[in-house]
Parts: structure tokens; sequence; C-alpha cells
DNA sequence: GCATGTGAAATGCTTCACAGCC
DNA sequence: GGCTGTGAAGCATTTCACATGC
């Protein structure tokens, strides 16, 4: 996962207080996880809406995304209640609502910070991904970079990150840099007052408290996938007495559950 | 994270049983999470060596892995206990655990199907991160670049894919086209033979039980990173009344906030 | 009848806190 | 005195199973 899936959100803010709230009181503090799998029930959505589907069950949708159905509606239950019982689930009342929670209504610029392989390979993701992320600054150290155009915006020099980040009021840094660079690049953006970092330099940035990041990180994933290789092969080496029945049998009920994530990671 | 997680023999252990085991038996399922960050300890580990240094405590180690100390320990006793009371670790005793845990004393095929930006950019990653995950194919579909060679790798068509993972021994496919074509591509590696997938294309791949897949997913991480600006804005805006303090602040102490303040994120 | 929405149970992960050892 | 290793407590997430409402 992802990847992930460490961060401690912390913030409980238990019952919030006095004021009572006219309306919906929103700020529920919906689970970490529950977010990610949101933002993959969102694509599947706009791909039925777009091919024309109107209403979705559970289940359906549940499969298209790789989770059951039990875990699809407590998710989709921290939306509010948008179903209709023994119906289903109206597409594009769904995909608004997860628009809404996942603050997609308004645009997050983004700027993207070493311009090698990968950087190449972000800045020209077209407006980045399912817009609403626009690509509004570019940085690089090498004076050969600065100046050039990738993808229709000039690349600026990393001593610029500051002074370019404020003016462009940027609010997600992606890192794309070396490790080496990364932490002092982390450390600019922070200062040109982003609010999120994305890193894909494997290292372990140290960042102020309110600053929220994610990290991709390709040596991990590979190590990851490379345990579960290993601990297979271990369990056919001594797993199991006789029986059996080759590969595939195995059992071990697990379901099918795949999964994963994320990171994440 | 991955869910997954089947541990193959149930319970705990509490004793001994039937079927003794000759000997230590290992296989005694490590949390998920733990394994992705045994990953990050070994990368930080490594960089220590490198420097010079010969032991570290679970202190020091915690720090620079952005992790609190009681979760390292526990996540380094799950190798078996290697430390030493009053010390600390010795680094290149952790690195090779680490090492042997997560299957790195094997080498791990690494197959790239989808040549565009994202897919240039990993065949050149110079043999892929830390060594142990050789790239040993390329796959595509446009003509131009059948036969061209990436990283000093000839690229083969797609419709090779199960032929020359097959041949190749492939263990690893990453798949990097666009998500159109992810399914396919998928399914032609598993023909392959390959036993895990790192997917970079946002789409949600149908697999086999027996096949690990991981994902990546830029869109994902961005709208997780949305949403928490978003939360954030929320909280600013009608959570606390005036004072405040600037952002950051906030926070508003989980109660019994316990001490230990733990730089962490 | 059928599918949502949700308490409650089960599972998994993290943190605490301290015994054990150097 | 310091630091590891780990049972037990505390949280978070997932799964179950069924009342609820169309």
């Amino acid at each position: 996962m992802t990847p992930d899936a460490d961060n401690a959100p912390t913030a409980e803010m238990p019952a919030v207080e006095a004021t009572a709230e006219p309306e919906a009181v929103r700020a529920k503090s919906i689970p970490e996880a529950a977010v990610a799998r949101l933002a993959v029930y969102l694509r599947v959505l706009s791909g039925l809406a777009e091919q024309g589907s109107t209403t979705i069950s559970s289940e359906e949708l549940s499969q298209a995304a790789g989770v059951n159905s039990a875990k699809l509606r407590k998710d989709l239950s921290y939306l509010g209640s948008y179903g209709t019982r023994g119906v289903g689930y109206d597409v594009q009342v769904l995909v608004s609502q997860i628009e809404r929670i996942l603050g997609l209504t308004r645009k997050h610029k983004v700027a993207v910070v070493g311009i090698g392989n990968l950087g190449h390979a972000l800045a020209n993701y077209g407006g980045f991904p399912g817009r609403g992320f626009p690509v509004e600054a570019l940085f690089d150290l090498d004076p050969d970079l600065v100046g050039v155009p990738v993808g229709g915006l000039p690349v600026s020099h990393l001593d610029e990150i500051p002074k370019v980040c404020a003016e462009r009021q940027i609010s997600i840094g992606v890192i794309a840099t070396p490790p080496t660079a990364a932490q002092s690049v982390c450390d600019r953006l922070v200062a040109g007052g982003v609010q999120c970092i994305l890193n894909f330099a494997p290292v372990v940035l140290q960042v102020p408290a309110h600053i929220e990041v994610r990290k991709v990180d390709l040596a991990v994933e590979l190590q990851i996938l490379s345990f579960h290789v290993a601990r297979r092969a271990d369990l056919a080496a001594n797993g199991n007495g006789g029986a059996d029945g080759g590969p595939g049998g195995a059992d071990n009920g697990s379901v099918n559950g795949h999964g994963n994530g994320m990171v994440v990671r």
C-alpha cells in the first residue's frame, strides 16, 4: 500500500462543540483507508456514467472496484445516505458526493520538481489526472533545462521554488528529484506555502506537522512483491504435507480479496 | 494495504502440535504493514552502512525512518531477536536479516510493458532500485518502437508477452500502459507465468487468486491529498472560532495527548 | 422481495509499559 | 543506566448479519 497507509490522522474531534451545526455536520472523520477507496469508486463511476449507466447496486460497483460489497456500502455511508433501498445508487449522485468529500470541486495547483525521466512523464500527463490538478510550475537544477518549456510550461530553477509557489498559489508539490535533493526541495516547497507533498524520491522526508505527505516508492513496492514471492516459495517448499494437488489448489481460503493498496501505499 | 494476508497456519500457535515442525517454523505470518516498513528500514540501514555506522539504537533508526520506536522494535522482532539490550542493533546484521525476509537474496526478473513516458523512466532506472530487480524484457504495441533498444534492451511486441516472459522466467510484470490496454496486458503477463504485477495504470485489474498485485495510482494519491486540503479548510472555516493562530495550530489535542511528541509526519 | 445502511463482532495494527539483559 | 523484546491494552478497519424502507 498503499500503500501506505501509515499516517496518523489523529484528529478525532469528538463531539465538536456547542455551536450546533444546523445541518449535516460533515467532518465526521472518515477513515483514511476509506478515502483511498472512494477515489477508486469515483473513477469507476465516472466510467459508468460515460457509458450511460444511471444506477448501480453495491454488489456491482464493489465487483468493479475490487472490494466486497459490505465494505463498499460502509464506505459510501460516510458520505451520507444517498442510495435507495431495493434499488441501488444513482451514479451521478455518487459522483457528485464523492467529489464533494474529496474536495474536487476546487482546483489544486501542482508543481513538479525534478524534470528527469519521471518528471517529464508527470509534466506531460496532460493536465494531470482527471482534471482538477493543473500543473502550474516546473523546477529543475540543470541550467540546460531552465527556461525550456516542457509540456507548454517553462522550467524554473530550484532556487525559485519558494517565490514561484507562493506567487502561483501552488497547493501540491510533487518531488521527482534524486534522493539527495529531495529534503532540500521539500523544505523550499514548504517555504513556498504548499500544503501537501507527493514524494517519488526514495527518502523519508522530515516535514512540519501541518504538511501532508504521501510517498510513492518503487523500490518498496518491488520489495513487497518480492516478499510475497518468497513467502509463497517457502510455503510450497515446506508448507503443506503431501496431498495438495499442485499449485493453485492450495485452498487457503483467502477469498479473492485482491486488493491492495495502495500504497500505498 | 494489501489485505490478503491470509495466513496459512490459521490461529496462533500456542504450543506445538501434531505435525511437529522440525525446526523454526518461520512462516510466522508477518503483518503486511510491517513488510512495507521493513523495506524502508532496509534503505536507511544501507545508507548508514555505507557511512560506516556499525550499530544503531531503535530510537535513532526510528527517527530516520519516520516511525516511532515501539513500532520499529515490534517490526524488527518479526525477524527474530537480533538486537543487543543496552546497546542496539548491528547494522549489517539487520540488513542481512531484512534482505532474507524480503526475499532479496534471490533476483526477481522484471518486465516493463508500455514504453511511453513512464515506461521509459522505468526502463532507464538503471537496473531498477537497489539491485535484485533486473529489467529483462520490454514490451509495447507501437510498431515504431518494437525492435528499438531502450536502456540497452530491445522492445518486443505485446503479443510476445506470454512467450518471452515464460522463456526469460520473468517474475514481476510492470504495467505502464494506458488504462484501456491494462487488463489485456495483465492477462498476458499471467499467461506468461509472472507471479506479481505492479500496476501504474488507473484501472482495477482482475487477476487469479494466486497473483499478487500492487498498484501505484497517481490520481488516487492526488485525490487523497485533495481530501486533506479540503478537510483542513473545513476545519479552519467553521471549526474553531477566531483565535486560532495560523494554520497548523488547530490540532485540538486529542485529549489524552500523552507525551511522546514524536516528529513523525 | 430486494438492496441499503448500520450496530456489533471479529480481525488486524499500533502503542504502552515494563521485564529482562547487557 | 540504557535499550531491547514483548504481553497486554487501545484503536482502527473490516466483516457480519439483519433491521429498515422502498
